[in-house]
DNA sequence: GCATTAAATATACAATCGTTCACTTAGCTG
DNA sequence: CAGCTAAGTGAACGATTGTATATTTAATGC
């Protein structure tokens, strides 16, 4: 009962390989179909719906898919760096991570905003949920004890929203100079985001 | 030698706002076709050779028409608003632009990590320019007179990062009530901005 | 007004698309 | 080993795609 479903599975992969290395290059998500990339991955035309109903099933599983990796990612990142200087330290495991995996992000930065609705919208939670976490997490940091859970939403968003834009930034420029010159950029705004929190006056009502 | 003109440009328009109502609710622009645009627009799919070359012509006729738009509107909101508290105003306004205008904002959020790489790569560059802009702008503002030019570039792309993560929240979801949630949450991101750019000490390395 | 120019139409074709159905083949189960 | 199950193949379909070519239609310049 194992070598079947290893093999069912090994294809399957090849399946999400084979759209992530199609979009890569090519227009996104929405321009694929289905014959192109079951021939991509080796595959008969009809060997795709052994696997999924349709394209916008298999862009479900791949978003599905790529935030798993990413959530693993982040997970070891927040406890690797726990300590007051851990924003550099973030970003730059960000930056590795984006380079070792760089078609699962790209999928994610790219198909958050342009792909198809069903996707767009999956993305969308999950990235909720990447704050909701974040801020859960800032929660437990001696500095942000006085902020009210709003706020602390409001800056995990911000910091979150400030990662992505480093992320689609780099995939946009391969260069390993302007890699440099993105990842200080983004650490230095990631900084500046701090020094506001630390200023913040929770109780000033902006109406 | 108007009326010709004037009927050219009229259908050319009609191209273009037949490929944005499209986009709406379907995928990206990589999911049109040329026959798909060229029959919502009421004209026969060869006529749509008299105005493009092909598709992503289309694309970045749309790209350089829609930045134009959104250009217009930025200057305008720049110059009603010079004082201190500008940054609620503006978020205000841009606000009613996307509300007024939210075919060609969309494509510009949507297309801007999504689309074709020449879209993308268009929509990139003018981005730039805003930015640039804006930090021209800023250098003018007493506050940030002790800013290098690297920082206020930094600053600028976080705002304007942060302005387009708005515009992206609001064209996903339409409520009237979570709008007002939504731009809360901006002005309080921006104030906080503010504030650490406040506390900035640029001679600070991050190296 | 009449020839000219160009926007829009009509027709056609090869290629590709998504999907169907019948089939082979290889792995699992008894 | 035999029987079954399901992954993968093959051929075929109607529809849609991008584009080339020829034609019609209407505004322009003389």
């Amino acid at each position: 009962m194992a070598l079947r479903e290893e093999k069912k599975l090994q294809t399957r992969h090849a399946l999400i390989e084979a759209a992530l290395t199609l979009m890569h290059e090519g227009a996104g998500f929405s321009g694929l179909s289905l014959r192109e990339v079951a021939r991509q991955a080796g595959l008969v035309p009809t060997g795709f719906y052994r696997h999924f109903p349709d394209m916008e099933a298999l862009g479900l599983n791949i978003a599905a898919e790529s935030c798993q990796t990413l959530r693993r990612m982040m997970r070891k990142v927040r406890l690797s760096a726990q300590g007051g200087a851990a924003i550099l330290e973030s970003v730059q495991a960000l930056v590795v991570f984006i380079r070792e995996q760089p078609l699962y992000f790209e999928f994610l930065a790219r198909e958050r905003a342009g792909g198809p609705p069903a996707v767009r919208q999956a993305i969308h939670a999950e990235i909720r949920l990447f704050v909701a976490e974040l801020a859960a997490d800032l929660k437990n940091w001696p500095a942000f004890h006085r902020f009210p859970v709003e706020d602390l939403a409001m800056l995990a968003d911000l910091v979150v929203n400030t990662v992505i834009h480093l992320a689609l930034d780099l995939l946009a420029m391969p260069n390993e100079e302007t890699e440099e010159v993105l990842v200080q950029r983004t650490t230095k705004q990631l900084r500046l985001i701090m020094l506001g929190a630390l200023e913040w006056r929770p109780e000033k009502n902006t109406t």
